[in-house]
Order: structure tokens, then C-alpha cells, then sequence
RNA sequence: GCGCCAGUAGCUCAGCUGGAUAGAGCAACUGCCUUCUAAGCAGUAGGCCAGGGGUUCGAGUCCCUUCUGGCGCGCCA
């Protein structure tokens, strides 16, 4: 039996060098004339009846060979030795597609590999142990985490699942945005909550730019339960620094209590000030100054940007001489590239974001690093609505869906799995009472009802007294029931299926991919019975039945979602 | 004004980076449970792939252009 962690890669590709070998073969006989044989495609048909993989090949190469591709086609089918390789019939077809069929032995493998492999069935080395970091989510501190924090999270977190699973050395990482203008902002935000407390709420004039939100009163009143008036006659910079070290670590560990309830636990919480506190900021400013990067105008730092790529220059140190979140962000992802030594790093932001995104690759070019090795996923924002109308999701008026309000709305299942089965760059309406009114009807549990079923036809089974056994490979190969060759057909794609989604940077796939055998295994279950059945065919359907079990089992981990054994 | 993202069935979305007759799920309609879970299956209906040009054997997919929607273009982050 052929050895496979990868079922359809291993298919697809001795697929590609028979093909090169029949071209070379038919060169050889005077067939097709001599000549470079160019890139050709295999891929899965969509209707099925065009075979198990098709390839333009002779399409492909009608320029090459000055020939039409349907004889292009025939020479190659007349030399192909399918000797050694998963394959045992070739058509050609329509205009000159090449349609190949899986040898019978290749389906009862790919049924022993998902077994073999159990619980790391999927997992492949492709990356090879590449370092990656994928940061994700980093919501200011100040505030509430919103649904495009939700969003973002289960698309961070999927990819980077997807990233370990393909074999990549991932890292997941919030970056905590505590120093700069917006801890400012909450310094003065909490300092009028609190001393409104105390000289009553007309006396304090709150910040035009504060931040309106209930939870910046609620950290007042409670710090002015533990603290009393200690702090009204202080001095202003005191008594605000004390808010913060009080407020700030509680909406962090908030935070990091939400995410975990969703499921998302990182590897690193990066503070933005031990940045400041290393003089890693400081170190870049003179880096980029010593390069010669740099220039001084109207008493602000300068960053070259248009020699970068940038539509225009970038300020670096402001007037006041504080650094600007730029210069920061460079420091940062310098301390990623450099001090840490990932190789690739993929940040996933919001898709208001966008102009941001070519500065700081240039930035890193500048850095003398490869801004190419940075990946920025944007995702789209979140338009919550609420009965049908629009909500504006604003920290500074403190309206918001919160992810707090969906963990509580929704099934996290349900969630993850919505937020999940659409890509990053695809707009995203979402009406909280809606969602939670139609979680039932949410395809998740479309694909956990399959698992179910699985689970309950094993059940009955060991109540018979059926117990499952090894089957042997003459077993497996009776297997041959259509229904039954789709669903091991598509048990095979699984672990492509996860280094497609880890290459295009979209864990959507795997939702799809979760549905379609979900889809697969419905029918089967309408078209074959496992119980009642003579005992080898019942025990290869038990194998198909279990190898089904795990693929999902496997992949809904991948995407933290539960696999109930009983619905 | 410039830039980025999007526009596919009534709704929500796929469409494997240029392949064969454009597919699912909701919603609608018709069938299928005295045998392993009907949260299922089978079927019907539903389309100018936003519009118009172009590239080639072949375009939902690539190029140009127009329209519509979202988001950017701060010494905010």
C-alpha cells in the first residue's frame, strides 16, 4: 500500500511528471516535434464524470508544438505508462482536455492514511519550520474589544492554525498599545470621571476628545471606592498616572479573559512600552538619521518616505518631541524581523489600515530588512446593525457591540464559524439580535451534525457487539460505490486543502472545505448502510466511517470548534 | 481629486489565480423516516457574473473605461 500524508498532492503531482514524461516520450518517437514543454495545470474537474484530475497540457502547449491540441492530446495519452503511479485510465476530451482516473488501490490508501495519520492527519511539513508571527487583534487597551476585533481574532487565529498545521513555526502575538496619544486620552477621560465623582458632574468639563464610554466611569467609581478622594487635591500628572496603573491592567487581563472565552490564547503580549522603556525607539530614530533618511522641518523629524515607495514624506519625531505611532510601529516590527528573528510576519488589520500598509513595508526596506517578508491581511470592518439600523462602532461615544455582547449573544461555536466562512476582504454586515435569533440555522451545526451521526452509527454498532477492525487492503478496495469514492475523494484534499488556506492567507477555506465533506458524507450515509451490511463490507464502511470522523474532528480543531458526539 | 477593497440567484457567499453546461447554503415549491440521528437526502424554480470595450483557441477570472458602495489620503492610532 503507497504511503501517503498527503493523498491528492501525492495524485496530483506524479500526475504532472507522467505527463512530462509522455511529452518527452513523444518527442522522442517523432509524435510531437522537440520542443520546451511549457507550464500546464492539473486540477480536479467539476464534474466529476471528467475524471478524478484533469490537465490543459495539450492546450497549453498548442503554440509550442505548432499543433492542435486535440492530436497534441492523443500523442501524449499514447505514451503515457501509467506503470508506478496512482493512475490507470486517460481520456481526452472537448477541446483537448487530458481527464485521468484513480487506480482503486489509491482510494483504499488514502482511507488507511487518514487512519495511520489520526489525529495529525492534515499536518504537513510544507513550511519547513519557516518562523512566522502573525499578530492580530492588538485592540487599544483603552477601551472595549468590538466585533472587528471579533472578526479579526477568528481570522488571526485560523490562519495561524493554518500556518502550524502546513508545518510553519508560528507565533501569535498582541501587540498592546499601552504608551502614546490614546493612553493619554484615557488618562483624561478617567481623571474627569473621577473627579466628577467627587465635585459633581457639572463642575468637570469632560474632554471634547475623552472617551464617553460607561466602562471609564465604572473604573472611576471603583477607584474612588478604593481610593477615596486621596486623590482630587493631587497633582494632575499623579493623579492620572495612578488611574491608569489602576484601569489600564484591568482592561488588559479583560481582554485576555474575552479572547480566551472565544478561544484565542496568544503566545506573546507585547507591550508598546518596553519599546520606549529598551530605546528600541531611540535606536531606529538614530539608525534612520544616520542613514541619512531623515530631514527637519518645522521642528519635527522627517522620514524620507517617497524614496521608499511612499506617496509622501512621513513624520518620525513630533514638534512636541514625542515619536509618532509610525516611528514606533518601525521600532516594533524591526524588534519582530530583527531582535527576534522572524522570517515572515503577517499582521492582520483593519481595512482602514490600508494607507498604512506600503509606508511601513517601504519603512522596512529603508531598516535595510525586506519589507516583502511583511504580510498585512486586511480585513474589512464590521458594519454592526442592530434591528436593521446601522450602528456606528465609535470608542470615543462608547457605542458598541462588544465582543463581550456576542459571547454572550451567540454560541461561540456559531460565531467563529461565521466569522470564519468569509474572507478577510469580503464587507461584512452583522445584526446582533439576527445572529442570535438564527445561530441555530448557522452551517456549523450542518458539519457537527455529520460528526454526530458518525459518532452514533459507532455507537449502535458496538452495542451490537460490531467492534471496529483493521481492514485488510482486499477490503478496502470494495469501497467502489460512487458516493462512497466522492466522500474518500474528498477525505483526501484535507491537508492541501490546509497549505492552500496557509498560502493565500485565507482560513475561509477551511469552513468550505469542512462543509463540502459534511455534504459528502450526508449522502453517503443516504446511499450506503454500515450496520446490517455483510461483515467485510460493513467493516470498510466502519474504516470510511471512522477515517470521516477524524478529517472533521481534525479540521473543526483547527478552527476551535467542538465536535459533539451527540447532537 | 488621488489610492485601496468590493459588486456573481430574492438574501448570504463559493468559484481551485485563464478551462468543459457559473455552484452551495438560507428563503419558496415537490417528494423521501416501522432499518445506523429528517439539524438529513433527492428534485423543481431562480443568472445580461454591475455596464461597455479589449487581449486569445477559451474571460466571472487578465487589461482599459464608466457606474455604485465601503474605507483611507493627520505632527491620530
Amino acid at each position: 500500500m503507497l504511503n501517503m500524508t498527503n493523498p491528492s498532492a501525492y495524485a496530483s503531482e506524479s500526475l504532472k511528471k507522467m505527463i512530462e514524461k509522455a511529452f518527452a516520450a513523444a518527442m522522442e518517437k517523432g509524435a510531437l516535434a522537440t520542443a520546451e514543454i511549457p507550464y500546464f495545470n492539473i486540477e480536479v474537474p467539476a464534474d466529476r464524470a471528467h475524471g478524478d484530475f484533469s490537465s490543459n497540457a495539450a492546450m497549453a502547449s498548442a503554440r509550442a508544438f505548432r499543433n492542435a491540441p486535440v492530436k497534441i492530446a492523443a500523442a501524449i495519452k499514447d505514451n503515457i505508462d501509467f506503470e508506478g503511479t496512482p493512475f490507470c485510465k486517460c481520456e481526452v476530451a472537448g477541446p483537448g482536455f487530458l481527464n485521468f482516473f484513480l487506480k482503486d488501490e489509491w482510494f483504499a490508501a488514502t482511507v488507511a492514511a487518514v487512519a495511520k495519520g489520526g489525529e495529525s492527519y492534515g499536518r504537513t511539513d510544507y513550511g519547513k519550520n519557516e518562523k512566522v508571527m502573525v499578530e492580530f487583534v492588538s485592540a487599544n487597551p483603552t477601551g472595549p474589544m468590538h466585533l472587528g476585533n471579533a472578526r479579526g481574532g477568528t481570522l488571526g487565529d485560523c490562519l495561524a492554525s493554518c500556518l502550524d498545521a502546513s508545518g510553519h513555526d508560528v507565533t501569535r502575538e498582541f501587540y498592546i498599545n499601552d504608551a502614546g496619544n490614546q493612553i493619554e486620552r484615557f488618562a483624561i477621560s478617567l481623571e474627569a470621571r473621577y473627579l466628577q465623582i467627587f465635585k459633581g458632574e457639572d463642575a468637570v468639563e469632560f474632554p471634547e476628545d475623552g472617551y464617553h464610554g460607561a466602562d471609564i466611569i465604572d473604573h472611576a467609581k471603583n477607584f474612588a471606592e478604593k481610593n477615596g478622594d486621596k486623590f482630587v487635591e493631587a497633582a494632575s500628572e499623579d493623579r492620572r498616572k495612578a488611574l491608569v496603573e489602576y484601569a489600564l491592567p484591568l482592561n488588559i487581563a479583560k481582554m485576555e479573559k474575552d479572547l480566551e472565552k472565544y478561544r484565542i490564547v496568544y503566545d506573546v503580549w507585547f507591550p508598546e512600552s518596553t519599546l520606549h522603556k529598551s530605546g528600541a525607539v531611540a535606536e531606529t530614530l538614530e539608525m534612520f538619521a544616520s542613514r541619512g533618511l531623515t530631514y527637519e522641518k518645522d521642528g519635527a523629524v522627517w522620514y524620507k518616505a517617497t524614496e521608499f515607495g511612499g506617496e509622501k514624506d512621513e513624520v518620525l519625531v513630533r514638534q512636541n518631541g514625542y515619536p509618532t505611532y509610525f516611528a514606533v510601529d518601525i521600532a516594533y516590527h524591526i524588534n519582530k524581523f530583527k531582535t527576534r528573528e522572524f522570517n515572515r510576519v503577517i499582521n492582520i488589520w483593519g481595512a482602514d489600515h490600508h494607507g498604512h500598509v506600503a509606508r511601513l513595508k517601504g519603512a522596512m526596506d529603508a531598516a535595510g530588512l525586506d519589507g516583502s517578508k511583511l504580510d498585512i491581511v486586511l480585513v474589512q470592518l464590521v458594519r454592526t446593525l442592530s434591528n436593521g439600523e446601522v450602528v456606528r462602532m465609535s470608542k470615543r461615544t462608547g457605542k458598541a457591540i462588544t465582543l463581550t455582547n456576542l459571547i454572550e449573544e451567540v454560541p461561540v461555536d456559531a460565531a467563529r464559524f461565521f466569522f470564519d466562512m468569509r474572507e478577510p476582504g469580503s464587507s461584512l454586515d452583522f445584526d446582533l439580535e439576527l445572529a442570535a435569533e438564527e445561530s441555530s440555522q448557522n452551517p456549523v451545526y450542518y458539519v457537527q451534525y455529520a460528526h454526530a451521526r458518525i459518532c452514533s452509527i459507532l455507537k449502535n454498532l458496538a452495542a451490537a457487539g460490531v467492534e471496529p477492525r483493521e481492514c485488510t487492503d482486499e477490503e478496502l478496495l470494495a469501497l467502489s460505490n460512487p458516493a462512497e469514492r466522492e466522500l474518500i475523494f474528498g477525505l483526501a484534499q484535507f491537508p492541501q486543502e490546509i497549505i492552500e488556506a496557509a498560502k493565500a492567507y485565507d482560513p475561509a477555506k477551511i469552513t468550505h472545505y469542512l462543509t463540502d465533506v459534511a455534504t459528502l458524507f450526508h449522502k453517503f450515509y443516504n446511499t450506503c448502510r454500515v450496520k446490517g451490511e455483510e461483515e467485510p463490507i460493513m467493516q470498510a464502511r466502519i474504516a470510511l466511517c471512522m477515517a470521516t470522523r477524524q478529517v472533521i474532528a481534525n479540521a473543526l480543531k483547527l478552527i476551535k470548534v467542538e465536535a459533539p458526539e451527540v447532537m
